[in-house]
DNA sequence: GCATTCGACTTGAACGATCCAAAAACCGAC
DNA sequence: GTCGGTTTTTGGATCGTTCAAGTCGAATGC
C-alpha cells in the first residue's frame, strides 16, 4: 500500500505460498478450494489490501460489467427530470449488481448506433438501457440483430400501434423480433385511471382530458386510461378533450379554451408541463370571473415543480423501473434467463394527491 | 467483421504487411512514420475496421481516460437540476476530448473516498469531478494527498472564510494545500449583482434580498452581490434581508415578512425554490389588498421552473464550466499544466429577463 | 574508407488477470 | 505398498496493446 504499487495476483499467492490460480479460485469460485487454503489466502488478501484488476480480467474475459446510456440531448422541459431520475436510481442498482454505468451522447439515432460499434469494439460494454424509445425504433433493432444485451425503459411502440385508437387495447406487448425485446415501462394507462378515479370519488362528474397530439405512443396511453375510467363511470359520452403540444404556455391555451366553455369541473393532464399551464390559466380565469369555485387539476411525473406548486400528480415509481431494468440486463450478460422472471414489465404508478385536486368545490 | 471476432493490431499488421509496433505507432505517433508506410497501414484499418482495444491500452499504460462522478443522493429540489445540466454538458465535453464519464454512488463523505480508493484500483480510473464540496470537504483533501486527478465544481469555501461577514471580500481564491486545487465555479456574487442593478436601472430603490442561513459559501457569496451592489448605490442603509433555509414553502414565509413590511418593490432571491414562494405570497398579498402595483422578483438557476412561470432569473453556464473542468482535468491526466491556463476558474452568469422583474410599477 | 549517427522499422517482454491441461497430493482399497 | 480415482494445485499460454531494446541500411562526418 505504502510502496506505491498496488499488490498482484502474484503477490497475494507468494504471500499465502499458494498459485496464481488458487488465489483466483478463492475469489472466483471460493467452493471449489479447501477451506484450510482458502483462510490463509483471505487473510493474505485482507494483509495485502489486495483488489483484483477489472481490467486484467475484462481483457481476459472480455466482460466489462459496465452498462452503456445516452445522455438525451439536455432537455430543456421539466419532463426531462424524470429521465434524471431514472438515472440516478440506475447508478444505485447497478453498482449494487456489480455494474457500472457509463455516459455518452450522440446527436441522433444514426450517431448512436455508431457509437454502440464503438462503444462495443473499443471498451467491450456489455449492454446498453434506451431511455426514449420511439416508434419505429432504428436502435432496439439493430441491437437487436447485433445480439447486444439492452433494455428499454419505454415500450417499443409499434408502428401498428401508435395512431390507432384502440382504447381497450391488449396490454401484453406487441412482438416485434421473436418474442419481442426486454422492456420496463411505466403503466401510463393505470397512471391516468387512478388520477380520474380520485377525482370521481371527489364527487367530480364533469372531468376533461389535456392531452399530447394524438400518436405519441405515452400520450396515447395516458388518455386511454383517462377515457376508460370515465367510460366505466358512464360519463365518456360529454366527456372534452384538447390536445396539444407539451409545454406551459400550450398548457395555459388549452385549459382557457376548456374554461371558456364553462362544463369541467375538473381536468386531468398527460404531464406536469401542462398542468402548470393549466393553473396559470385557471388563475386568470378565476381573477376575472371572480367567485367562481376553482377547477381541480392532476398532473404526471410528479416533477419537482408539481411538489413546488402543491400540484396533485402522478408519480413514477423510476426505482422500481430502474432495479427491473439492471435485473433484466444482468439476466442477458451473464446469459441466464432464469433469474429474470419477466421479459416485459409493466410498473404500476402511483397518485400523489396534493392541493390542486383537494380544492373545496 | 462478419467473422466475428474483431480484427487486431496484428491483423492489420499482417495485411498492411508491417509490425504490429508500426501500426501501434501509426495511431499514437503518426508523425515518427514514414507516409508512405503511413498510408498503407491506414488503408488497412480503414479496411478490416479496426478499432483499438482500450482495454488493452489501458492494461499496458495504466491510462483509462474515464473520469468518475458521484452522482448526488435523490435532490429532491428545483436546484438539484442544476447538477443534471452540469452532468448532461460534462458527458459532451468528456467525449470530444476523448474521455467518458462513469457514474457511482456513495451515502457520504467516507464511503465516497473508499469508493475513490476501489475505482482507482480495480478500474484505474483517472480522475474524478466533484459537483458538491462543502466546507472542511475531507474528499478534497484525500484526493489531493493522493495524487489523484481532480477538478471541483465548486470553491473550496474554506472554514475560515464561511461564516464570515466580508462583504468586500477578495476574489482570489484561499488556498488550501498549496496553490490549492483547481476548480471551476459560477461567480454568484457577479449573478445577484447583475439581478440587482437591472432593477435598479427598472427604477427599483427598495430592493430586498431573500437568502439563506449566514454560513453556506454560496449563499454569502449570492447575498454580497446584493449587497454590494446597493452599497455602491448608496442604498445599502435601509436595505432588507431575510435568511431562511431553502424551499418553496420557505420563500413563501419569508416574503410574506418583506410583504408585511410594505417597504420594498423587488426581490432578489438567492434560488428559484425562494423566488417561486415569492411569487405564491405575492399573489396572496395583492389578493387581500388588492389595487397595489405587483413587486418584481428575480430568482437564481434559471431552472426549468423559472421558465415555466416567466420568471427572471440567474442562469448558470454549465456548459462553460463543464469544458473547463474537462480542459483542468486533462492537463493532469496527461501531466502537461501548460494547456489548462487558470487552475481556478470563476464563470460569469448571465441574468434571464422574463416577466417578474418586467412588471409595471 | 571507416566509424558514427540517425531514421524507420521489428522483436521480445511486459501489463494482470483467466483458461487449460497436466502434475501433485490425497484417499481408501486391493 | 501399489494402485485407481478424485480433489487441489501448478505452470504455461493467452487476451491486445505499448514499452524498451535492437536490427538494418542509408546518410553523415572526418
Amino acid at each position: 500500500m505504502v510502496d506505491g504499487s498496488r499488490p498482484t495476483l502474484s503477490t497475494v499467492a507468494q504471500h499465502a505460498r499458494v498459485s496464481r490460480q488458487t488465489v483466483s479460485n478463492v475469489l472466483n469460485s471460493p467452493e471449489i478450494v479447501r477451506p484450510a487454503t482458502r483462510e490463509r489466502v483471505l487473510r493474505a488478501i485482507a494483509d495485502l489490501d489486495y483488489r483484483p484488476n477489472v481490467v486484467a480480467r475484462q481483457l481476459r474475459t472480455r466482460r466489462s460489467s459496465v452498462l452503456g446510456l445516452r445522455m438525451p440531448p439536455a432537455s430543456d422541459g421539466i419532463s426531462g427530470q424524470v429521465l434524471d431520475r431514472f438515472l440516478h436510481a440506475l447508478t444505485g442498482e447497478a453498482q449494487r449488481a456489480g455494474l457500472r454505468v457509463m455516459l455518452f451522447t450522440a446527436e441522433d439515432d444514426d450517431a448512436e448506433i455508431r457509437e454502440y460499434q464503438n462503444l462495443r469494439a473499443t471498451t467491450g460494454i456489455d449492454g446498453f438501457v434506451l431511455a426514449d424509445t420511439h416508434a419505429g425504433d432504428p436502435r432496439t433493432r439493430w441491437l437487436a440483430e447485433h445480439d447486444v444485451p439492452f433494455v428499454t425503459f419505454g415500450r417499443p411502440w409499434d408502428d401498428d400501434r401508435a395512431g390507432t385508437d384502440d382504447l381497450a387495447g391488449t396490454d401484453d406487448g406487441k412482438r416485434g423480433e421473436v418474442d419481442g425485446h426486454p422492456w420496463v415501462d411505466i403503466d401510463g394507462r393505470a397512471g391516468t385511471r387512478a388520477a380520474t378515479q380520485h377525482l370521481l370519488d371527489a364527487g367530480h362528474r364533469r372531468i376533461a382530458f389535456l392531452g399530447w397530439p394524438e400518436g405519441s405512443g405515452v400520450g396515447d396511453d395516458r388518455f386511454a386510461g383517462w377515457h376508460a375510467t370515465l367510460a366505466d363511470a358512464g360519463l365518456a359520452g360529454d366527456a372534452v378533450v384538447q390536445r396539444t403540444p407539451d409545454g406551459v404556455a400550450q398548457g395555459v391555451a388549452a385549459a382557457t379554451r376548456v374554461l371558456a366553455r364553462d362544463d369541467a369541473t375538473a381536468l386531468v393532464c398527460v404531464s406536469d408541463s401542462i398542468a402548470l399551464g393549466a393553473l396559470a390559466a385557471m388563475r386568470e380565469h378565476a381573477a376575472s370571473r371572480s367567485g367562481r369555485p376553482s377547477v381541480a387539476v392532476t398532473g404526471f411525473d410528479d416533477t419537482p415543480v408539481a411538489r413546488a406548486v402543491d400540484l396533485t400528480s402522478v408519480a413514477q415509481p423510476v426505482g422500481d423501473v430502474a432495479a427491473r431494468a439492471v435485473g433484466l440486463l444482468r439476466a442477458q450478460i451473464e446469459g441466464r434467463p432464469e433469474i429474470a422472471p419477466d421479459r416485459q414489465v409493466l410498473v404500476e404508478p402511483h397518485l400523489v394527491v396534493r392541493a390542486t385536486s383537494r380544492a373545496v368545490r
